[in-house]
DNA sequence: ATTAATCCTAGTAATCCTATAGGAATAACC
DNA sequence: GGTTATTCCTATAGGATTACTAGGATTAAT
Protein backbone atom coordinates (compact mmCIF):
# COMPACT_ATOMS: atom_id res chain seq x y z
CA UNK A 1 0.00 0.00 0.00
CA UNK A 2 0.97 3.60 -0.94
CA UNK A 3 1.10 5.85 2.15
CA UNK A 4 -0.91 8.52 2.27
CA UNK A 5 1.81 10.79 3.24
CA UNK A 6 3.32 9.58 0.00
CA UNK A 7 0.23 10.26 -1.68
CA UNK A 8 -0.64 13.92 -0.15
CA UNK A 9 3.18 14.49 -1.16
CA UNK A 10 2.61 13.81 -5.00
CA UNK A 11 -0.40 15.83 -5.29
CA UNK A 12 0.32 18.59 -3.26
CA UNK A 13 4.05 19.04 -5.30
CA UNK A 14 1.96 18.43 -8.88
CA UNK A 15 -0.41 21.13 -7.36
CA UNK A 16 2.65 23.52 -6.86
CA UNK A 17 3.78 22.96 -10.32
CA UNK A 18 0.58 23.96 -12.04
CA UNK A 19 -0.54 26.91 -9.60
CA UNK A 20 2.68 28.26 -9.13
CA UNK A 21 3.86 31.74 -11.28
CA UNK A 22 6.77 34.11 -11.07
CA UNK A 23 6.18 36.10 -8.19
CA UNK A 24 3.25 34.55 -5.93
CA UNK A 25 3.84 31.27 -3.63
CA UNK A 26 1.57 28.50 -3.17
CA UNK A 27 0.36 28.21 0.47
CA UNK A 28 -0.27 24.87 2.76
CA UNK A 29 -4.14 25.93 3.21
CA UNK A 30 -4.83 26.72 -0.46
CA UNK A 31 -3.05 23.04 -1.55
CA UNK A 32 -4.73 21.28 1.76
CA UNK A 33 -8.33 22.71 0.99
CA UNK A 34 -8.40 22.00 -2.82
CA UNK A 35 -7.04 18.53 -2.73
CA UNK A 36 -8.55 17.44 0.61
CA UNK A 37 -6.18 16.86 2.77
CA UNK A 38 -5.57 17.52 6.60
CA UNK A 39 -3.56 20.95 6.85
CA UNK A 40 -1.77 19.60 9.68
CA UNK A 41 -0.43 16.57 8.29
CA UNK A 42 0.34 18.27 5.05
CA UNK A 43 2.81 20.82 7.32
CA UNK A 44 4.77 17.91 8.22
CA UNK A 45 4.85 16.67 4.81
CA UNK A 46 5.88 19.82 3.28
CA UNK A 47 8.70 20.14 5.82
CA UNK A 48 10.20 16.95 4.53
CA UNK A 49 10.05 17.87 0.84
CA UNK A 50 11.98 20.87 2.03
CA UNK A 51 14.93 19.45 3.82
CA UNK A 52 14.93 17.12 0.21
CA UNK A 53 14.97 20.08 -1.96
CA UNK A 54 12.18 19.75 -4.11
CA UNK A 55 10.89 23.18 -2.95
CA UNK A 56 11.58 26.39 -1.26
CA UNK A 57 9.53 28.27 1.67
CA UNK A 58 9.38 31.60 2.40
CA UNK A 59 7.56 32.34 6.44
CA UNK A 60 5.05 34.98 7.53
CA UNK A 61 2.36 36.99 5.59
CA UNK A 62 2.41 36.21 2.16
CA UNK A 63 4.52 33.47 2.34
CA UNK A 64 4.30 29.56 1.43
CA UNK A 65 6.01 27.34 -1.39
CA UNK A 66 7.67 27.28 -4.58
CA UNK A 67 9.37 24.29 -6.62
CA UNK A 68 12.99 24.26 -6.68
CA UNK A 69 13.60 22.09 -9.70
CA UNK A 70 11.90 22.06 -12.82
CA UNK A 71 9.21 19.83 -13.03
CA UNK A 72 11.01 17.82 -15.70
CA UNK A 73 13.63 17.39 -13.77
CA UNK A 74 12.16 15.89 -10.44
CA UNK A 75 12.11 11.88 -11.16
CA UNK A 76 9.54 10.80 -9.42
CA UNK A 77 11.56 7.83 -8.00
CA UNK A 78 13.35 10.49 -5.52
CA UNK A 79 10.12 11.56 -4.77
CA UNK A 80 8.92 8.36 -3.54
CA UNK A 81 12.48 7.59 -1.72
CA UNK A 82 11.94 10.53 0.18
CA UNK A 83 8.28 10.02 1.13
CA UNK A 84 7.78 6.45 1.26
CA UNK A 85 11.26 4.78 1.20
CA UNK A 86 13.07 2.34 -0.83
CA UNK A 87 11.30 1.26 -3.93
CA UNK A 88 12.27 -2.47 -3.14
CA UNK A 89 9.65 -4.71 -1.40
CA UNK A 90 12.29 -6.47 0.22
CA UNK A 91 15.27 -5.59 1.87
CA UNK A 92 17.46 -7.66 0.30
CA UNK A 93 17.03 -6.61 -3.01
CA UNK A 94 16.87 -3.01 -2.47
CA UNK A 95 19.55 -1.00 -3.95
CA UNK A 96 20.00 1.47 -1.82
CA UNK A 97 18.98 0.18 1.57
CA UNK A 98 20.41 -3.15 1.23
CA UNK A 99 20.35 -5.27 4.52
CA UNK A 100 20.56 -8.88 4.65
CA UNK A 101 17.41 -11.40 5.78
CA UNK A 102 18.00 -12.71 9.22
CA UNK A 103 16.22 -16.21 7.61
CA UNK A 104 17.94 -17.05 4.23
CA UNK A 105 20.96 -18.49 4.86
CA UNK A 106 22.16 -17.90 1.00
CA UNK A 107 20.49 -15.58 -0.78
CA UNK A 108 20.47 -16.92 -4.17
CA UNK A 109 19.01 -20.00 -3.06
CA UNK A 110 15.97 -18.10 -1.91
CA UNK A 111 13.08 -18.11 -3.89
CA UNK A 112 11.23 -14.76 -3.50
CA UNK A 113 14.65 -12.75 -4.71
CA UNK A 114 14.21 -13.08 -7.86
CA UNK A 115 11.11 -12.48 -8.40
CA UNK A 116 11.38 -9.00 -5.96
CA UNK A 117 14.74 -8.26 -7.92
CA UNK A 118 12.37 -8.25 -11.02
CA UNK A 119 9.69 -6.20 -9.34
CA UNK A 120 11.69 -4.12 -8.32
CA UNK A 121 13.44 -3.38 -11.70
CA UNK A 122 10.06 -3.26 -13.52
CA UNK A 123 8.62 -0.51 -10.78
CA UNK A 124 12.24 1.55 -10.93
CA UNK A 125 11.60 1.55 -14.74
CA UNK A 126 8.32 3.18 -14.49
CA UNK A 127 9.70 5.83 -11.54
CA UNK A 128 12.87 6.28 -13.39
CA UNK A 129 10.61 7.53 -16.42
CA UNK A 130 7.88 9.58 -15.06
CA UNK A 131 8.66 13.09 -14.34
CA UNK A 132 7.15 15.71 -11.97
CA UNK A 133 5.96 17.70 -15.13
CA UNK A 134 5.04 14.22 -17.06
CA UNK A 135 1.92 13.61 -14.32
CA UNK A 136 1.46 17.45 -14.49
CA UNK A 137 -0.16 16.47 -17.92
CA UNK A 138 -0.98 13.04 -16.90
CA UNK A 139 -3.42 14.76 -14.74
CA UNK A 140 -4.95 17.82 -16.69
CA UNK A 141 -5.76 15.42 -19.64
CA UNK B 1 7.12 -4.09 2.23
CA UNK B 2 6.44 -7.56 1.74
CA UNK B 3 5.03 -9.37 4.79
CA UNK B 4 6.83 -11.85 6.18
CA UNK B 5 3.68 -14.07 5.68
CA UNK B 6 3.99 -13.78 1.96
CA UNK B 7 7.64 -14.18 2.18
CA UNK B 8 7.62 -17.55 4.27
CA UNK B 9 4.39 -18.82 2.45
CA UNK B 10 5.98 -18.48 -0.78
CA UNK B 11 9.01 -20.14 0.60
CA UNK B 12 6.95 -22.86 1.54
CA UNK B 13 5.61 -23.11 -1.51
CA UNK B 14 9.03 -23.45 -3.26
CA UNK B 15 10.14 -26.21 -0.69
CA UNK B 16 6.97 -28.60 -1.09
CA UNK B 17 7.56 -27.82 -5.11
CA UNK B 18 11.24 -28.80 -4.37
CA UNK B 19 10.95 -31.71 -2.26
CA UNK B 20 7.84 -33.66 -2.36
CA UNK B 21 7.64 -37.27 -4.30
CA UNK B 22 5.30 -39.43 -5.64
CA UNK B 23 3.88 -40.54 -1.81
CA UNK B 24 5.28 -38.69 0.68
CA UNK B 25 4.07 -35.37 2.60
CA UNK B 26 6.23 -32.20 3.37
CA UNK B 27 5.29 -31.44 7.02
CA UNK B 28 5.38 -28.05 8.65
CA UNK B 29 7.98 -29.35 11.16
CA UNK B 30 10.62 -29.61 8.25
CA UNK B 31 9.74 -26.59 6.06
CA UNK B 32 9.78 -24.10 9.14
CA UNK B 33 13.15 -25.93 10.04
CA UNK B 34 14.88 -26.10 6.95
CA UNK B 35 13.78 -22.26 5.99
CA UNK B 36 13.87 -20.90 9.72
CA UNK B 37 10.31 -19.94 10.23
CA UNK B 38 8.18 -19.87 13.27
CA UNK B 39 6.45 -23.69 12.85
CA UNK B 40 2.92 -21.81 14.87
CA UNK B 41 3.03 -19.23 12.28
CA UNK B 42 3.85 -21.38 9.41
CA UNK B 43 1.05 -23.57 10.67
CA UNK B 44 -1.82 -20.12 9.87
CA UNK B 45 -0.25 -19.55 6.33
CA UNK B 46 -0.38 -23.49 4.97
CA UNK B 47 -4.26 -22.76 6.27
CA UNK B 48 -4.39 -20.16 3.78
CA UNK B 49 -2.48 -21.54 0.87
CA UNK B 50 -5.23 -24.91 1.25
CA UNK B 51 -8.09 -22.65 1.40
CA UNK B 52 -6.78 -21.24 -1.57
CA UNK B 53 -6.86 -24.48 -3.22
CA UNK B 54 -2.48 -24.33 -3.66
CA UNK B 55 -1.97 -27.06 -1.59
CA UNK B 56 -3.61 -30.46 0.15
CA UNK B 57 -3.04 -32.04 2.98
CA UNK B 58 -3.72 -34.64 4.78
CA UNK B 59 -4.07 -34.70 8.88
CA UNK B 60 -2.67 -37.32 11.41
CA UNK B 61 0.41 -38.87 11.76
CA UNK B 62 2.38 -38.84 8.46
CA UNK B 63 0.31 -36.71 7.66
CA UNK B 64 1.49 -32.93 5.51
CA UNK B 65 1.19 -31.14 2.42
CA UNK B 66 1.69 -31.35 -1.18
CA UNK B 67 0.64 -29.27 -4.15
CA UNK B 68 -2.28 -29.58 -5.74
CA UNK B 69 -1.55 -27.71 -9.02
CA UNK B 70 1.66 -28.42 -10.83
CA UNK B 71 4.20 -25.74 -10.28
CA UNK B 72 4.18 -24.33 -13.83
CA UNK B 73 0.44 -24.03 -13.92
CA UNK B 74 0.71 -22.03 -10.22
CA UNK B 75 1.36 -17.85 -11.16
CA UNK B 76 3.01 -15.87 -8.68
CA UNK B 77 -0.12 -13.58 -8.95
CA UNK B 78 -2.24 -15.85 -7.50
CA UNK B 79 -0.14 -16.53 -4.94
CA UNK B 80 0.54 -12.77 -4.58
CA UNK B 81 -3.27 -12.18 -4.01
CA UNK B 82 -4.03 -14.64 -1.34
CA UNK B 83 -1.07 -13.71 1.04
CA UNK B 84 -0.54 -10.42 0.54
CA UNK B 85 -3.75 -8.73 -0.81
CA UNK B 86 -4.38 -6.15 -4.06
CA UNK B 87 -1.23 -6.07 -6.37
CA UNK B 88 -2.16 -2.27 -6.66
CA UNK B 89 -0.46 0.59 -4.35
CA UNK B 90 -3.85 1.76 -4.61
CA UNK B 91 -7.50 0.32 -3.84
CA UNK B 92 -8.26 2.92 -6.74
CA UNK B 93 -6.35 1.14 -9.51
CA UNK B 94 -7.10 -1.97 -8.42
CA UNK B 95 -8.42 -4.36 -10.44
CA UNK B 96 -9.87 -6.58 -8.06
CA UNK B 97 -11.05 -5.07 -5.41
CA UNK B 98 -11.79 -1.20 -6.80
CA UNK B 99 -12.05 1.46 -4.33
CA UNK B 100 -12.62 4.90 -4.53
CA UNK B 101 -10.76 7.50 -3.28
CA UNK B 102 -12.44 9.56 -0.86
CA UNK B 103 -9.91 13.03 -1.32
CA UNK B 104 -10.49 12.56 -4.56
CA UNK B 105 -13.08 14.41 -6.67
CA UNK B 106 -12.43 13.56 -9.65
CA UNK B 107 -9.91 10.12 -10.45
CA UNK B 108 -8.76 11.19 -13.95
CA UNK B 109 -7.62 14.29 -12.88
CA UNK B 110 -5.28 12.89 -10.00
CA UNK B 111 -1.63 12.60 -10.40
CA UNK B 112 -0.70 9.69 -8.55
CA UNK B 113 -3.68 7.38 -10.37
CA UNK B 114 -1.97 7.19 -13.70
CA UNK B 115 1.41 6.62 -12.51
CA UNK B 116 -0.31 3.82 -10.26
CA UNK B 117 -1.62 2.11 -12.99
CA UNK B 118 1.86 2.21 -14.43
CA UNK B 119 3.12 0.70 -11.55
CA UNK B 120 0.70 -1.91 -11.33
CA UNK B 121 0.74 -2.99 -15.12
CA UNK B 122 4.52 -3.71 -14.87
CA UNK B 123 3.93 -5.40 -11.71
CA UNK B 124 1.15 -7.39 -13.29
CA UNK B 125 3.56 -8.87 -15.81
CA UNK B 126 5.83 -9.97 -13.55
CA UNK B 127 3.93 -11.72 -11.75
CA UNK B 128 1.68 -13.35 -14.18
CA UNK B 129 4.83 -14.14 -15.89
CA UNK B 130 6.59 -16.08 -13.07
CA UNK B 131 5.40 -19.55 -12.14
CA UNK B 132 6.37 -21.29 -9.19
CA UNK B 133 8.40 -23.84 -11.77
CA UNK B 134 10.37 -20.85 -12.70
CA UNK B 135 11.19 -19.79 -8.91
CA UNK B 136 11.76 -23.31 -7.69
CA UNK B 137 14.49 -23.11 -11.36
CA UNK B 138 15.89 -19.83 -10.07
CA UNK B 139 16.47 -20.94 -6.71
CA UNK B 140 18.07 -23.84 -7.39
CA UNK B 141 20.61 -22.28 -9.39
C1' DA C 1 1.18 45.47 17.23
C1' DT C 2 -1.37 42.44 14.50
C1' DT C 3 -1.88 39.02 11.38
C1' DA C 4 -0.55 35.26 8.58
C1' DA C 5 2.31 32.11 7.24
C1' DT C 6 5.98 28.27 7.94
C1' DC C 7 8.69 25.44 11.31
C1' DC C 8 9.19 22.06 14.95
C1' DT C 9 8.36 18.55 18.58
C1' DA C 10 5.57 15.51 20.98
C1' DG C 11 1.82 12.76 21.62
C1' DT C 12 -2.10 9.64 20.49
C1' DA C 13 -5.64 6.63 18.62
C1' DA C 14 -6.25 3.17 15.45
C1' DT C 15 -4.71 -0.35 12.64
C1' DC C 16 -1.79 -3.95 11.05
C1' DC C 17 1.81 -7.35 11.56
C1' DT C 18 3.99 -11.16 13.61
C1' DA C 19 3.74 -14.10 15.95
C1' DT C 20 2.16 -17.25 20.39
C1' DA C 21 -1.06 -20.18 23.14
C1' DG C 22 -3.91 -23.78 23.68
C1' DG C 23 -6.31 -27.06 22.37
C1' DA C 24 -9.60 -29.94 18.89
C1' DA C 25 -9.69 -33.20 15.22
C1' DT C 26 -7.70 -36.82 12.73
C1' DA C 27 -4.88 -40.66 11.49
C1' DA C 28 -1.09 -44.13 11.93
C1' DC C 29 1.00 -47.59 14.60
C1' DC C 30 2.02 -50.60 18.50
C1' DG D 1 -7.36 -48.90 22.70
C1' DG D 2 -3.71 -45.92 23.87
C1' DT D 3 0.01 -43.21 22.26
C1' DT D 4 1.99 -40.28 19.17
C1' DA D 5 2.20 -37.18 15.41
C1' DT D 6 0.24 -34.32 12.55
C1' DT D 7 -3.09 -30.68 10.71
C1' DC D 8 -6.94 -27.47 11.95
C1' DC D 9 -8.95 -23.58 14.34
C1' DT D 10 -9.70 -19.53 17.33
C1' DA D 11 -8.22 -16.10 20.26
C1' DT D 12 -5.14 -12.81 21.73
C1' DA D 13 -0.91 -10.26 22.94
C1' DG D 14 2.80 -7.16 22.00
C1' DG D 15 5.09 -4.20 18.99
C1' DA D 16 5.47 -1.31 14.98
C1' DT D 17 3.57 1.81 11.87
C1' DT D 18 0.34 5.12 10.19
C1' DA D 19 -2.21 9.12 10.15
C1' DC D 20 -3.05 12.37 12.12
C1' DT D 21 -3.63 16.26 16.26
C1' DA D 22 -2.01 19.79 19.62
C1' DG D 23 0.40 23.49 20.76
C1' DG D 24 3.33 26.59 20.26
C1' DA D 25 7.89 28.97 18.22
C1' DT D 26 9.56 31.60 14.52
C1' DT D 27 9.41 34.78 10.86
C1' DA D 28 7.81 38.40 7.96
C1' DA D 29 4.42 41.74 5.91
C1' DT D 30 1.33 45.50 6.84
Amino acid sequence: MLSRKTKYGIKALTYIAREQREDTLVQIGTIAESENISQKFLESIMLTLKKAGFVSSRKGKGGGYQLRREPKDIKMVEVMRVLEGPVAMLPCVSLNYYERCADCKDEDACSVHSLMIQIRDNTLLVLEKNTLADLVAAASS
